[in-house]
DNA sequence: GATAACACGTACGCTGATGTTCGAGTACTG
DNA sequence: CAGTACTCGAACATCAGCGTACGTGTTATC
């Protein structure tokens, strides 16, 4: 999964220029993933750049931070754009769970890096497309009875990601394995939103 | 709920000094559960006291948030200790949750304080005690086929603490209210928890 | 192969936070 | 009421990260 696009910032580079730049991007997904608050100096040795080369290409840690946001908005974007979300409501979420997961677990703790270098408005628009699938796939689910209804959709959506992040944390902490995390978070979800027998 | 006792961190001190320190560690916990990284500055503005005052009665930072985690480990104990798990399981999980829900939302975002300020291993002795609560009660709930037993223990305790954080974040981002919040995470977990049907 | 674009290291100034020192004032304690 | 424990603010040293400037190489590109 390279770098593909980055908008107009590589048009007219040079090669080198080009593949530095994707190498920096790339690196600083993995690195802010692990950790919020890594300085542009770690980064950029990841990156195996120089760190006055990144500020050449990068005017400032937030501008850093909000291509590599961009980048990560259309990453997520096209993955579930991809997915089936029509027919049975479990199974549907079940897919948009798997897709989610991946997600989560690669782009990790980088909302946390956006929330304290970002305007919180871009930060929150960032999040609305997501979050309005979540919405719309449980909105359906709901009529046909497949979930829940005696709790605000807000939090239901709220728990998933909630879910997610746990998740993505356990594994880390070396508490469970990433192959048997995605069925867990599946059933664990599933079983959060399956309406109560009484 | 005062600051009661501080280990012999006040005794031989002056009535003055000693209420200043249970201020500091009153406005350092407030504080650090609203933002792990405060200024100590800023903690000692929020107890009405200089920051040099500060220094003289804590060595460092780490210092600081070393007593308060203690502190609030002692509070959490307390509460915890004061809990009748026994009965029905389902019933003995609500009351565990009602009262791990207050103890999170107050402490917060505590816990990351301490993970960037302590040494690991601390961090991870505290958490082992109300760790352990949950995992007894969770065991006994499996045996009597209240809780589902396709999934990992830890898991399922991993499960909780995300639903528990997930919903102080979500109060705090004004997506639900301090009065919904128990009854919301209590169905929630007890939702999750429950044996599938089929 | 000439030239412009780029990378690199070093060094510098800036900021914000931490921790310390000092001198002087204030208030608890016996 | 005397002495001492404590508080306070200002000032200082330190450190780490950010962002910039400069001079010197390298290397893609035409």
């Amino acid at each position: 999964m390279p770098v593909s696009e980055l908008g107009e910032k590589t048009t007219g580079k040079r090669a080198d220029a080009r593949k530095n730049i994707a190498a920096i991007v790339e690196a600083a997904i993995s690195c802010l993933a692990r950790d919020p608050d890594v300085s542009i100096n770690e980064i950029a040795k990841a990156a195996g750049v120089g760190r006055v080369t990144l500020y050449g290409h990068f005017e400032s840690r937030a501008a850093l931070v909000g291509v590599v946001v961009e980048h990560a908005m259309q990453q997520t974007d096209e993955a579930l754009d991809a997915l089936d979300l029509e027919g049975d409501p479990r199974a549907a979420l079940a897919r948009l769970i798997d897709t989610s997961w991946q997600l989560t677990h690669r782009y990790g703790a980088l909302v946390i890096a956006a929330e304290q270098a970002l305007p919180p408005d871009q930060v929150r628009e960032a999040h609305s497309k997501p979050i309005a699938r979540w919405q719309r796939l449980l909105r359906r689910g709901r009529r046909d009875g497949a979930f829940r209804k005696d709790m605000p959709l807000d939090w239901q959506v709220s728990l998933i990601q909630a879910i997610l992040h746990g998740a993505s944390a356990a594994v880390h902490r070396g508490e469970i394995t990433p192959e048997q995390a995605p069925a867990l978070i599946r059933d664990t979800v599933l079983g959060a939103l399956t309406p109560p027998s009484d």
